[in-house]
DNA sequence: TAACCTACCAAACACTTGTTAGGGAAGGAG
DNA sequence: CTCCTTCCCTAACAAGTGTTTGGTAGGTTA
């Protein structure tokens, strides 16, 4: 149960990529099976329904991430040091798990309510708790500008990390951290020519 | 069939909020009925099909912002105001059209195969002109700046814009332009504090 | 009154959906 | 060789899907 055999992982790194590029509902169990070289029952040896597989996927991605979170958070670093870090864990985070945050920014809204996904919810304040924070804190140390509404900085910052997880490829142009430092300098310094 | 009677164009209004709040495959016809107060079958006196009606919510939409945005890039402003103009009128028509918003934002990905959808690879591209061209001119203007990656910041810039569908609601704390204001300004002059 | 159009309902259709039950091939353990 | 576990297949299921067909109540027109 616990430990998973690699034919498992297998599959389920197949359903996430499925999931990713077609959506949950639009991805039936037939096509996750065509994918994975297997007939749609056979998926339920490993699993005890689609819902689950979904499951596994986001939570096991969430608890990487608040891994990574948890050690910036930790670190005690200036507002500037910890955004800079929480941005580029976060692309980081898309180039590692590319598959299942694009599974995650599509669906997180609607599960939010299921009970099963609760863990969504909890992660979500969280989230909100350790950005919106951060941005306080660069406020009263005077590193951020102190005329513009957090919580919309907040909001535009979250979407425009995440979201990238849509049209990012590993392995391309960029590497993620490039895609963090050219973001981080758009957001903190702006597009406009200093005069 | 082309002009509209009023009966038609709320059921359309009521199958676009039903699509953006569980999306489309999860949509089934008879939910759209439900909260247009008539039966499944009933839709078909009305529409072909559950797809036109998401054609016809999406073209509609995107015919009304390129009407919006033909008009700005016909007005012969600096690039400084074009991308100003673009980012303003952007979130205007998410205040004016946001289910339609929020089901492009979620749908049009898988709909750029389907022939029947092609003219929203169009949009796209169009839309990649007018933005990327405006970056350009600015660079060249000396009016942003010339270090930055012109087509990551597009991406940054188109995705922060419409995916604050998802979260704006009309009649909210912040108004279309006060959004657009704010956001306008993080990116030109960046939300660290000059020094 | 009679013919007609609009807007809907009732009931079914063929198909797809997630899921289950029973069986069997392959290979290691005794 | 025999037993057992692992992993998958075959075949079916009940429910839900988008859509079609024929009918009908009620208002408008002639």
């Amino acid at each position: 149960m616990s430990t998973a055999p690699q034919r498992r992982e297998e599959i389920l790194a197949t359903a996430a990529e499925v999931f990713a590029a077609q959506g949950y509902n639009a991805t039936t169990v037939r096509k996750i099976a065509d994918a994975a070289g297997m007939l749609a029952g056979s998926l339920y040896y490993h699993f005890d329904s689609k819902e689950s597989m979904l499951d596994e996927i986001l939570s096991t991605f969430l608890d990487a991430l608040w891994a990574r979170y948890d050690t910036v958070l930790a670190a005690g670093l200036g507002p500037r040091e910890t955004l800079g870090a929480l941005v580029t864990e976060s692309f980081r985070e898309i180039d590692r798990h590319r598959a299942a945050v694009a599974i995650y920014q599509r669906e997180s809204k609607h599960l939010l309510d299921q009970p099963r996904f609760g863990y969504l919810a909890d992660s979500q304040a969280q989230f909100e708790k350790a950005w919106l924070g951060t941005l306080e804190r660069g406020v009263a140390a005077e590193a951020f500008r102190a005329d513009l509404d957090i919580r919309l900085t907040y909001r535009f910052v979250r979407d425009t990390v995440w979201v990238a997880a849509s049209w990012y490829r590993p392995g391309g142009q960029h590497s993620a951290e490039e895609i963090a430092r050219q973001y981080l300098s758009t957001v903190l310094e702006g597009i406009a020519r200093r005069t």
